[in-house]
DNA sequence: TGTACATCAGTGAACGCGCGTTCACTGATGTAC
DNA sequence: TGTACATCAGTGAACGCGCGTTCACTGATGTAC
């Protein structure tokens, strides 16, 4: 049973990388089960060998994709704390290069419009992933209000990044980015002097 | 052809005010034509006498949406100006009846993310509304770089209220509100202390 | 004012399409003796 | 080691459904004489 046991797994990380890819590119709606199976090399019909239903899927990739992309864009702030660190964090976040390419960043802008709407099990689970990422982002920061203010800043950037994607090719999805950058820097800059040392 | 042109604009604005509604409560992919009508008291057939396309309605009433809200939310500050702007427009835009009531709300949360994958008419349409907005609420606002602060506000007012959309239910729901609240009044106030009398 | 014809908003069935899911099948891998 | 059988990942066609759009139709309103 081992290399079939093998077999199947790797062919369900196959799955899994093609849905987190098609997931952030196009949203819930446009990463179909057949799309995803066929950006893994294979056809519709095994998809169930390997998830119970889509919902199942999304569950699954949507954790993969949030865990991915704020797994990588936290530790690159170093050992930069407050202003410093938020500076960091929204100069790649609130990038013409991540509005550019959705697929290896972050899946919010591409999922939560949908997620409002849709079912109870994907909400949970970005539920969990934002709750985990704003503890982790609040670290970073300085101040009794970490959590608040981490939770505020993950509001700008998503909402910073889903506009200028929405508006990509239009004078407006420059000028948001680096409005949402320099707004983030000047506003944490200030409560850094406010709260603390 | 009087009578007849009359209840001609009469269903016209029906429509709209249908799809308006829809559009709102479930975004561009969920105020399905048939259900607009439906909406309106017709049938799913008369639509294209009213209008060239479904694009050309969500052109349409996505217009219509974004103007009959802001039109109604910036007045409200009154004679404010500067952080007092910004709280009084942060309370109503980030506040619980407004999360629970989208299609009487603002239609960013139910549209960017559909917007960023679909039609050029309907991205246009979001960039000429969103830009005539952010110079409105710019006005609000002290300082060199009031517009710029005006579209970071806009898109933290957006985010929020999206993310707390998706969440609705979880913990995080209500305290992502306050915390987009919070931040914001803190910013604008530590703002108005280095830019302006 | 009355009659015959034209217009066109709105109806309801039908179209082709893509969706999530099901299912009979196949063939390579694993087990039993 | 060799042979017969069991398992099950993956195939590809089919399902029912909702979508945007089309179209033959109907009946009330408007125009011409």
């Amino acid at each position: 049973m081992n290399a079939k046991t093998e077999q199947k797994e790797r062919t369900r990380r196959d799955i899994l990388a093609s849905a987190s890819r098609l997931l952030r590119e196009r949203g819930i709606g446009g990463a179909s089960v057949a799309e995803v199976m066929k950006g893994a090399g294979l056809t519709v019909g095994g998809f169930y060998a390997h998830f119970a239903s889509k919902d199942d899927l999304i569950d699954a990739s949507l954790r993969q994709a949030m865990r991915q992309m704020w797994g990588q864009l936290l530790p690159t702030v170093g050992l930069a704390r407050g202003a410093e660190a938020v500076a960091t964090v929204v100069r790649r976040y609130l990038s013409r290069t991540h509005r550019d390419h959705p697929a290896e960043g972050c899946p919010l802008p591409a999922v939560v419009g949908d997620v409002a709407q849709g079912s109870p099990i994907v909400r949970e689970a970005l539920a969990d992933e934002l709750g985990r990422n704003a503890d982790t982002l609040g670290e970073l920061l300085h101040g009794d209000e970490r959590r608040q203010h981490a939770l505020a800043l993950v509001a700008l950037m998503y909402g910073g990044l889903g506009l200028s994607r929405a508006l990509a090719g239009t004078p407006l999805s420059d000028e948001i980015l680096e409005a949402c950058r320099d707004f983030a820097r000047q506003a944490f800059h200030a409560l850094d002097g406010n709260t603390s040392a």
